[in-house]
DNA sequence: CGAACGCTTGACTTCTATCAACAGGTGTGG
DNA sequence: CCACACCTGTTGATAGAAGTCAAGCGTTCG
């Protein structure tokens, strides 16, 4: 539905797509590509709050909340097609489309459950199983490239990879190349493959 | 206005109003009295998600995510009274009540607000200033006893505290006797009260 | 082609969880 | 109303997980 905006826009890998701290103008519908939300936390580090893909939308909360200024930022982990709806069309559609009032009251309501979730587990679960359960949601997401390789569908540094498991990049490292030597997971420069997937499974629920 | 509802519940201290898992059924207003959200983590230590108070509203993220189960379990901190609203009269409310969805939006959004920035706040900040952060939280949300002593007006357990905070107890009761001893806070049984509100802060956000 | 950035590894330190033992308080049933 | 049992709070000692720092190498992009 959204799609069907007229205003779509093209975004560079790593191009800024809204930061916290500014007046939000609009939300965003992903046509094509990936982008990372996120928070700075200490000393300008970024903590990933959520991931989002093609179709989904991003910018929503700020509007939703009647927030003055926007408290996470977005920003494009590859080359992204976004189509951009300004708060009034939002706003007048949510006003006169009790569908799509209730679908967004769905979204959030899910968003919260995210949020929620990931803040238990990164209060109590080890780092090795936030990694490995961070792996499965990955893959649950994006899915796995057409290849016989079955490599998960998405390219992330170590450092986003840090950031969405909670962690330092110099950590997710170390740990990435330990489960590979045990043939959990492959790994060929970027692209990472789940091999034993049980194990990581029960790696993520201890 | 959801206060108006007949069906007013007592609930004793220490009592479990809805648990993760169940069906959920209902939201319920808080009358008078305070409560918890948590979810279970490993081996079943609580993860505290959000406080409530008098007014508060509780249990309408499973019912507005359409969810077959709860995904929080909700308990009362101390004696309460709580009107329960079945889910089909939140249902009737919702579809019939525009501003009511409206305002319902807005609290989602700002739920979500609350759960990424504790989530920011434990992945990258020390356990001493979540604490101290926690307390000052607790001082804006639950305001000082109309005593002298300007106590914090709730009554936590050191395991609820730390449930909240992120943590164990015994970890909190430890920071919590530093604090006293440079002259932070005062301690009085379970009655915390703020003395150095400046470096509370500032060791909130270091 | 070179500078900048990202990746990797090792050594080290610090923070925080865990365990155990005991003191103090609370509540319940007799 | 008292006594006992149980839960909560407190402290110390210890171990281990994870963060930090630094150096060197590989890759990428302008």
């Amino acid at each position: 539905m959204l799609l069907r905006s007229k205003r779509v826009i093209f975004f560079k890998k790593g191009k800024v797509i809204f930061s916290e701290g500014n007046a939000p103008v609009g939300v965003y519908c992903i046509s094509s590509g990936k982008v990372k939300l996120y928070k700075l936390g200490i000393e300008g580090k970024e903590q990933i709050v959520r991931m989002a893909k093609a179709g989904s939308l991003i910018g929503y909360r700020s509007l939703t909340g009647n927030d003055e200024y926007r408290t996470a930022s977005a920003k494009t982990i590859e080359d992204s097609y976004l189509c951009y709806i300004p708060k009034e069309t939002f706003a007048h559609l949510l006003e006169t489309n009790a569908a799509f009032a209730f679908r967004l009251i769905n979204i959030l309501a899910e968003d919260i459950k995210i949020a929620q979730d990931k803040l238990t587990d990164i209060a109590q679960k080890s780092l090795k199983a936030r990694l490995a359960e961070t792996l499965l949601e990955l893959k649950d997401f994006y899915g796995t490239a057409n290849g016989e390789d079955q490599a998960i569908n998405i390219t992330l540094t170590r450092e986003d990879l840090a950031g969405l498991v909670g962690t330092a990049s110099a950590c997710i490292i170390r740990l990435l190349s330990e489960l590979k030597k045990q043939g959990v997971i492959g790994l060929a420069g970027k692209k990472i493959t789940i091999k034993d997937y049980e194990t990581l499974q029960r790696l993520a629920n201890p």
